[in-house]
RNA sequence: GCGAUCGUAGCUCAGCUGGUUAGAGCAUCGGUUUGUGGUACCGAGGGUCGCGGGUUCAAGUCCCGUCGAUCGCCCCA
């Protein structure tokens, strides 16, 4: 190991591979976000942190203990954003996007939670997020979920592969439903004060209902025959909850009852959901969200319904299949230093044109050969004393190693053939170029 | 923040109960082949064994601390 800087704790360099497994994840997000019509936003990755502390709650784990806050040079108290909803409901407010509600709004990247890392958990991570703000229709509800679904399902992990993710689907009812139903459970827990865990006794004060979820077998029972949502359920509440589910089942989105699945943010009503998976350890849920009627009032802002997700990426890019190695369609090989300035034009030419061309910035032949074997090149252009003298360049098909000749001034059916090539093997038709009739039928 | 396991070359790992100059495969670079890549063969470079301290005649190997990764808890995507 090297000497000098490191890396810091819980954070990532994210290279080859991975990098295209990253890239892989928002790239489907960015299609499928734009076939339901969510617009892309960025918004800042740091916010005053009065944005965090009375949306998320000051006295949630990730306010008090888990964000990056720091003083900047003018003493503002800033903070490095812990999740996405509520920037994007601060810049709601102060943007003027209400005059445009109901919006849909899709957005994704770093970060930030100071907690302990392990696999496909860091401090600076990545989210993809979607959110429906300014609208209590439970159709956006629908639409939300079956957004997720979609992307699930085109990234190749979704609910309908064998051990693939399942959609876990609650109601937390509204505000009247969701404060009899905690009176209720408090109730219970306290009677049972004496069995509860540690963990869940400071739960009690805190956030009772996350006692439902404990992993701890002590809890296990009691939270059992805690009293389920749906006896508290307003008649409202019980409508929106069934117009979710026929909304799911008419889309064809397969879903399952957890009347456990609680949410540890204040600010959430209504729809609850996780999808999760087995295949991720104690890191199965890979998307969550739910509906958050009350956050935009807590920012000092009109009610104001709205409903969103987040799902980590690096958690999802652990789940997709390896992505296609990038291959090149043609690497330009001089064979000497001396022809480099005109292997230069032959270069500029097909990108030009619309190759995804390279050229090693040094090396002899041999070495620039292996080199575009090395890099997947489909072809290879090789100028050297003749090809200069006579105006043209030497295309050889890596495959077969055929071979043919170009004119320089005439290298668009070149381009085209790479760029061909390449196509085909993204798209799968075959990856060596026996499959493709690569060098023109008439030059055959 | 709590508990546990681990930390040897760029990567994946070997190194038995502490004992001569720390090994392999892959990768990299060079050669066989100075206008032609993939395969094969030959060769080379690369490690203060995470870091610091201790025990010992002797530490990659044992002990303590520290940093990091991983697993679980908490919390959460």
């Amino acid at each position: 190991m090297s000497k000098g800087p490191q890396r810091i704790r819980g954070t990532q360099d994210i290279w080859g591979e991975e990098a295209d497994r990253f890239h892989a994840v928002t790239a489907v997000f960015d299609r499928v976000r734009r076939l339901y019509a969510f617009q892309r936003v960025e918004i800042p990755v740091f916010e005053d942190t009065q944005v965090f502390a009375r949306s998320i709650g000051e006295t949630t784990d990730v306010v008090s203990k888990e964000m990056y806050t720091f003083e900047d040079k003018g003493g503002d108290s800033i903070t490095l954003r812990p999740e996405f909803t509520a920037g994007l409901c601060r810049a709601y407010l102060s943007e003027g996007w209400q005059q445009h509600a109901p919006l849909k709004l899709a957005t994704w990247g770093p970060v930030f939670r100071y907690e302990r890392p392990q696999k496909g958990r860091y401090r600076q991570f990545h989210q993809l997020d979607a959110e429906i703000i300014g609208t209590d229709a439970p159709a956006a509800d629908v639409e939300l979920l079956v957004l997720a679904d979609q992307l699930l399902n085109e990234l190749g992990i979704g609910a309908k592969e064998d051990g693939g993710i399942t959609l876990q689907l609650n109601t937390l009812g509204d505000a009247a439903t969701r404060e009899a139903w905690r009176a209720a459970l408090v109730a219970h827990f306290e009677a049972h004060r004496g069995d509860l865990s540690e963990d869940s006794l400071a739960r009690l004060d805190k956030n009772p209902l996350r006692i439902l979820d404990s992993k701890d077998p002590r809890d296990r029972p009691i939270a059992d025959s805690a009293p389920d949502i749906d006896a508290f359920l307003t008649a409202e509440a019980s409508d929106f909850f069934a117009a979710v589910t026929a909304g799911l089942d008419a889309a064809g989105v397969a879903w399952t009852r957890n009347a456990r699945l609680v949410r540890g943010l204040d600010y959430y009503r209504h729809t609850a959901f996780e999808f999760v998976t087995d295949r991720l350890g104690a890191q199965g849920t890979v998307l969550a969200g739910g509906r958050y009627d009350g956050l935009v009032e807590s920012l000092g802002g009109p009610h104001t319904p709205a409903i969103g997700w987040a799902a980590g990426i690096e958690r999802l890019a652990m789940m997709i299949e390896t992505p296609l190695k990038t291959r090149l369609g043609v690497a330009v090989v001089p064979v000497g230093a001396e022809y480099e300035s005109y292997a230069r034009t032959v270069l500029t030419r097909l990108r030009a044109k619309g190759a995804r061309a390279d050229m090693a910035f040094r090396g002899n032949l041999k070495r620039r050969m292996t080199r575009a074997d090395a890099d997947g090149a489909f072809l290879v252009a090789i100028v050297g004393g003749d090809e200069v003298a006579n105006r043209t360049v030497t295309i050889r098909e890596m495959a077969t190693g055929r071979q043919e000749v170009a004119a320089v001034d005439d290298l668009q059916w070149v381009a085209e053939a790479a760029q061909q090539a390449v196509e085909m093997y993204e798209e799968g038709m075959g990856d060596t170029l026996n499959d493709i009739p690569l060098l023109g039928d008439d030059k055959r």
